[in-house]
DNA sequence: TAACATAGAATGAGCGTTCGATCTAGAATA
DNA sequence: TATTCTAGATCGAACGCTCATTCTATGTTA
C-alpha cells in the first residue's frame, strides 16, 4: 500500500511541505509495524512511493525521521493537556475528557507507536530529550489544573504532593497503552469508566 | 529403539546452563541498551565473553534469545503475583507489596526492557503470544486475589467487573515503566504512597 | 579415540547513505 | 509566441559496512 498525495501543490513550499508530511506519514506506518531499528529507508521509500535516495532531499539521516515523528506525536499530548487546562469548571472537563483520552490511548495501533518512542527514549539521549521536554511542559500544565481543582475543594497542597498526584494520573493514562498490547481483548468502555472512578477518587485524596 | 541416559555428567549439563544464562545475560543488557533489533549477535557474544559463531551453538537463531529473554522476565511477574495471592490477609498483603511493586516498576534499567519487550510484542507476533499468555495468567491471579478482598468487602462483583479493576491496577502499575522514562527525576517513595492509596481507593469503588 | 566446545573466517543479504545523471516545469529571452 | 536556460525534483546505481547465520578447523576433555 502506497501512500499518495491527494493534493495538488499550487507552490513549491507546499509540495515540500506535502512530500515532507508524506514521509512521515510512511516512516509513522513502518515504526509502528517494524520498530525504529527494524524499519529501514528502503521500506518506507517504497511506501513513501519515492526512490530511497531521495528521502534525503527531506531529511538528514534517519535519525532526524526519528526526530520528527516523536515531536510530531508529543505534539498531539501537549494541545490535549493545553485544552483540558482551558475548560471552566476544570474537573467536570478533566473527568469528562478522561473516557475519550482512555478509549485514545486503548487504540492498538497509536499505542504501538507511543511505546515504541519511549523505549527508544530509554536508550537514545536525542529522543530522551525530546521527550522529557514535553513530557515536563505536560506536567505542568497538569499540575496547574489539578491544584485549581484541588483548592477549589478546600485542599492547599504541596508542589511536591501536586506532583505526586500528576505522576500517579500519567501513570494511569500511560499503563493503558500497555495494556492494549498486553490484552487487546480488554472491555475499552467499562475500563474508561472505572478510569473516571479513580481519577475522581485521587482528586479527593488526602494532601 | 534405544534408550539414551537421560541424565549426563552434571558437570556438562550445569556447564551447558551457566554458557546459556552467560549468553541471556550478555543479551538482555545489549537489548537494554540498544533494543532487540539494534542489539547485534557479535555485540552480545563480544559481552558473553564467546565467539559470535558460538552462540549458535545454544540458540537456534537470535529469535530464540529474544524469546527466553521475553519468557524470562515474565517469570518474574507470575511468581510475584502468585506470591501475593498466597497472603492470607490478602488486602494488607497487596497494598503493603504494592509500596514495593512500585519502586521496582521504576527502576530505570529493568523498565527500559520490560517497555522493550511491550514494544516488540506490538510487532512480533511470537513474542506477543508469550506476553500474552503470561499476562491472562496474571489477571486470572489478581481477579481472585481481588475478588477474595472485595467479597469480604461485603461486595459482590461480577467477573467483568472484577476483570476492569484488574485492568486499572495494571494500568497503574505498567504506567510507572513508562513514567520512570520519561521521568526519571520524580519522587519514587512519595509516588508509592500516592499509588497505595489509589489502590486502596480502587478496592473500594462500587460494583 | 570419540564427542563436544570453541574460534574465526566466509557468505550473502540488507543496511544507511552518497552521488552523478536525468527529468521537468517555469522563468528568461529572443 | 517559440526557444533556451536553469534550478530543483527525482531516480537508481554504487559504496562501505554490518548483519545473522553457516561452515570448517582446531582445541579440549573424558
Amino acid at each position: 500500500m502506497q501512500i499518495t498525495d491527494p493534493t495538488p501543490h499550487t507552490t513549491e513550499a507546499s509540495r515540500a511541505t506535502a512530500r515532507r508530511q508524506q514521509i512521515l506519514a510512511a516512516a509513522a506506518q513502518c515504526f509502528r509495524e517494524h520498530g525504529f531499528h527494524g524499519a529501514s529507508i528502503a521500506r518506507i521509500s517504497k511506501i513513501a512511493g519515492m526512490s530511497a535516495g531521495h528521502i534525503y532531499h527531506y531529511f538528514e539521516n534517519k535519525e532526524a525521521i526519528i526526530a520528527a515523528i516523536v515531536a510530531q506525536d508529543l505534539e498531539t499530548l501537549l494541545t490535549l493537556t493545553a485544552e483540558l487546562r482551558a475548560a471552566c469548571n476544570v474537573r467536570h472537563a478533566l473527568i469528562e475528557r478522561a473516557a475519550e483520552g482512555v478509549l485514545d490511548q486503548l487504540d492498538p495501533d497509536s499505542a504501538a507507536l507511543k511505546v515504541e518512542i519511549v523505549a527508544e527514549a530509554a536508550r537514545n539521549s536525542h529522543v530522551a530529550q525530546i521527550v522529557r521536554e514535553a513530557d515536563a511542559t505536560c506536567r505542568r500544565e497538569l499540575m496547574v489544573t489539578i491544584r485549581a481543582i484541588r483548592s477549589a475543594a478546600g485542599h492547599d497542597d504541596t508542589p511536591e504532593a501536586t506532583a505526586d498526584m500528576v505522576e500517579v494520573l500519567a501513570a494511569l493514562f500511560e499503563g493503558l497503552l500497555l495494556r492494549t498490547i498486553r490484552n487487546p481483548e480488554l472491555d475499552r468502555k467499562h475500563v474508561a469508566q472505572r478510569i473516571q472512578l479513580a481519577i475522581n477518587d485521587l482528586l479527593d485524596q488526602p494532601g
